[in-house]
DNA sequence: TCATGATATATCAATATTGGTATTAACTTC
DNA sequence: GAAGTTAATACCAATATTGATATATCATGA
């Protein structure tokens, strides 16, 4: 019954309000989306990113599309995109 | 040739300077060393985590020895001793 | 020293994630 | 609406991580 993450994206352009309600109950999706706005200021499509990672344009997909990934995939995707990852344990 | 973590530990505790500067080379000793601090302030054993985890201690040991665990596997650790996982990508 | 509680290590099966390829869909430009 | 670019989906093999169990090590106190 859930909303798929493919078809939630397409309304993020038509009402951008909907995602961030939407989002903060899904902690996946906001990695997902911190993912895509880190490539999109370094300017790069997936492809771009999948060759400085060594792997493909569909794993890249993969990333951002709110599959959980392991962490050595989360660097090697940062690294690509010109970043970090930053982990740490919050009060919650 | 690059020193065991096992043994780096035992280390610590005669000369907590030298892990300092170590660690600051090895971000997955952070994290680490981040999750047996937020363990030691939960005051739970690794047992006792593990039980809430829904999983064994021996498994629990391995996330606190600088193995690269799953996104899924981190944030059943936060939960078990009380926190969440923030994860972001900052400039690098 | 011995016993006990806590943590670490080892091994192998089970599961999850990734790699690789092909294909499809969406969007843009001509 | 056809061509080209970018992104998404599907499939299966390869790899990585976890589960489970047994055992070892370490620290502490009687």
């Amino acid at each position: 019954m859930t909303i798929p993450f493919s078809q939630l994206r397409k309304k993020w352009r038509k009402d951008p309000k909907y995602l961030q309600e939407f989002e903060a109950l899904n902690p996946e999706f906001v990695l997902a989306r911190g993912l895509i706005e880190a490539r999109a200021e370094a300017g790069l499509t997936q492809e771009e990113v999948a060759q400085r990672m060594g792997t493909s344009q569909p794993t890249v997909a993969r990333l951002e599309s709110g599959h959980k990934p392991s962490l050595k995939t989360l660097e090697r995707y940062a690294e690509a995109v010109g970043m970090k990852v930053d982990i740490r344990l919050v009060k919650g």
